[in-house]
DNA sequence: TCTAGATCATTCACACTCGAACATTTGAGG
DNA sequence: CCTCAAATGTTCGAGTGTGAATGATCTAGA
């Protein structure tokens, strides 16, 4: 292998389906994308970008545009305009992040809406209910929406009259990776989610196959996520006969708890004190720093604890890889469009749709054989 | 590298399909994989990792690239040649019931199967595990199924067992109105049902509105339905602040109530005593009867009793015609054959997805207006 | 409209990968 | 023990993907 590589972020090199993969991706994720960017950001020179977008424009995938590439438009006449697009609808997503886990969902949702001749228009939004509520105000004010996909905030009061205010709306709602709790009687809003609660589950249980008993937990409370992780892990301890009190709970956004490598000291001291020798890691960029820290300290990964990261963003790049729970990111967006397909074509006489999805669990290093064998006899080393 | 390290052709080497197998396991992890890599790390010639690849790739399970093989892609025009067999399937179908509920679900079943030009295959089944898998079985062993639709019996160690076993089939399962339980990481099986739940919480909801404030509940726990109604009843019954104690909550399954008629009256005396003025009664079936009772005892309905029936099958039968929760049942069965399409159409990759749908408030005459004035000395009656 | 700077297409070179033919090993059955 | 067939390994010429250089073309801004 070639180790001049320029500095690439991406760690390894993609293949160049895997590329043009990613860029679709990009593209689907952002509606356009540069050349010179997505150069950079996948430490390849323009010009492979440049093949790849011709490639992409060959097949009617992408429209060329000097500089870069957007999203196929009948404008472009250079592509084989063969067919009548006519959107019937349009659709509103509001999302509360485009950086991290939903540039895949909204790729989910781009492609299904293209599969289904809906036009989608995609807005950025803060993590709260305020910034939620004013960007679909703004698209119910200037766009013409038929129907709204929305992962809103749902924390606190505020929260709660988002979601009255949403049910309340004339036009139909469908929640991505939310749901609409029972107290809250918001009986016309439809949802699709990951089970995260079954991933952690998961996570655990194949921790304990490995030989674990003692399975820890680490969180990050600021994530709407994390409740779920946290029941799933509950249960699981619950199902194994593991006794919660001596397990390793800790919350890695809490302010006290000063910086990170303070922190993840504090918890592997935790994990000597208590026996642990496996953590579920939530959110994999935690998952990537924490394994990193452990490396630092001269810990072995899984030999000395094993970790299960959460989400499968960027798990793969750590070293050793992490296993990790991969939500259907890609199916999230598709169901909620395919919900509301459906409901904008049967009306009110289909009923109320509630779509759980279980992830996946990704088998790599950092939770592969049996912790520890104190006195393993060195086997044979052959070769 | 720890030991078990399978770095090199240690102990045993594989056989050419758990060589396979290891390839894709590898693939799943990491997305993509190259040549050289897995050749290194199975310790065999790279010409056969591309030979596998190649076999692979045939079937459709990976992406060929130049250098190594992908997760299949979309991108990848080799494989979209013939790939759709449209070989249309076979669905097999098991339902406790060909006389009450389930009709309309076969109906809905059917109609959609239509639809996406399959053939289904339907059997009626007592409600035991023991004949479920009966009937499962003779499905498989003399049509050539391709899926089954089943809503099996799950009570005791028997039904656990079925769902393993179900779990274990080789094609994929839908289970229609029912739920795998957590407990048993039946994590293959799919299902789409009724929120039975919210739909007894949406007729206490009903009832308080017109004005109730002791809302019983009548069930029939021989019935799967029944312990989600009872959930929802208490859950609506805790939002309204309605103290569980000296609500009304009787089984008309118990064997020891007697007759009939007999068990009706130790009701209505129960209803008297705690004030009680609205009734759900599950099954409507037996709401057609009580309320038959009620008037023939003299009792108007809805003036001194509301009555709201469950499943709405025959209420609208009853003099006075019965408010019903209305599950539906129709879409039951037709996303039950959607889940099993698109199953069918996507295989593996597809995430496995748990429906439920929330069933519909059908208003009549036996819950319309206030409870009337009391004629026995009743509880404070506010509003 | 014109100019400066950026973007694009083409060519060439290089390294790596692929596939075919042939050689070798392995395992099952006679 | 032998034979055959399938699986695997080796070699080598052809093929493929990538990047640098260069000149043509395009866009933005005055």
């Amino acid at each position: 292998m070639s180790p001049e590589q320029p500095a690439e972020p991406a760690g390894k090199s993609l293949f160049s389906l895997q590329r043009r993969e990613r860029l679709m991706e990009e593209l689907r994720a952002h509606g356009a994308i540069t050349v010179r960017g997505i150069a950079a950001k996948l430490g390849v020179s323009e010009l492979t970008i440049r093949r790849d977008v011709n490639i992409l424009a060959d097949e009617g995938l992408v429209s060329r545009v000097h500089g870069g590439a957007t999203l196929p438009s009948k404008l472009d006449r250079s592509t084989a305009a063969g067919r009548p697009p006519h959107h019937s609808y349009s659709i509103g997503m509001v999302v509360p992040s485009l950086d991290y886990y939903w540039p895949q969902v909204i790729s989910g949702a781009r492609a299904e809406a293209e599969d289904q001749n809906l036009r989608i228009l995609v807005r950025g939004s803060a993590y709260d209910a305020a910034d939620n509520r004013r960007q679909v105000q703004a698209l119910l004010d200037t766009q013409n929406i038929d129907g709204l996909i929305v992962a809103p905030d749902m924390t606190g009061d505020q929260g709660q009259e988002l979601l009255r205010w949403l049910n309340a709306l004339p036009i139909p709602v469908v929640l991505a990776e939310r749901r609409s709790p029972i107290e809250i009687p918001a009986h016309r809003l439809e949802w699709v989610a990951t089970d995260h609660a079954f991933g952690a589950g998961m996570a655990v249980r194949h921790l304990w196959q490995e030989g674990h008993r003692r399975i820890g937990c680490l969180t990050d409370s600021s994530s709407p996520t994390s409740p779920h992780v946290v029941r799933g892990w509950h249960q699981a301890l619950a199902a194994l006969k593991i006794p919660l009190e001596g397990s390793v709970h800790e919350d890695s956004a809490k302010p006290e708890n000063g910086g990170r490598a303070t922190h993840f000291d504090h918890v592997l001291a935790l994990c000597r004190k208590t026996g642990t020798t496996a953590m579920l890691v939530h959110s994999d960029t935690q998952a990537v720093a924490f394994v990193q820290h452990c490396v630092d300290k001269g810990l072995r990964v899984p030999g000395d604890i094993a970790i299960v990261g959460y989400d499968d963003e960027v798990a793969y790049l750590a070293e050793p890889a992490i296993s990790a729970v991969r939500p259907p990111k890609q199916y999230v967006g598709k169901v909620a469009v395919q919900l509301m397909a459906a409901r904008l074509a049967e009306g009110r006489m289909r009923p109320v749709h509630r779509i759980e999805l279980n992830p996946e669990l990704i088998l790599r290093e950092s939770s592969a054989g049996a912790p520890q064998a104190p006195a393993a006899g060195m086997l044979q080393v052959p070769q």
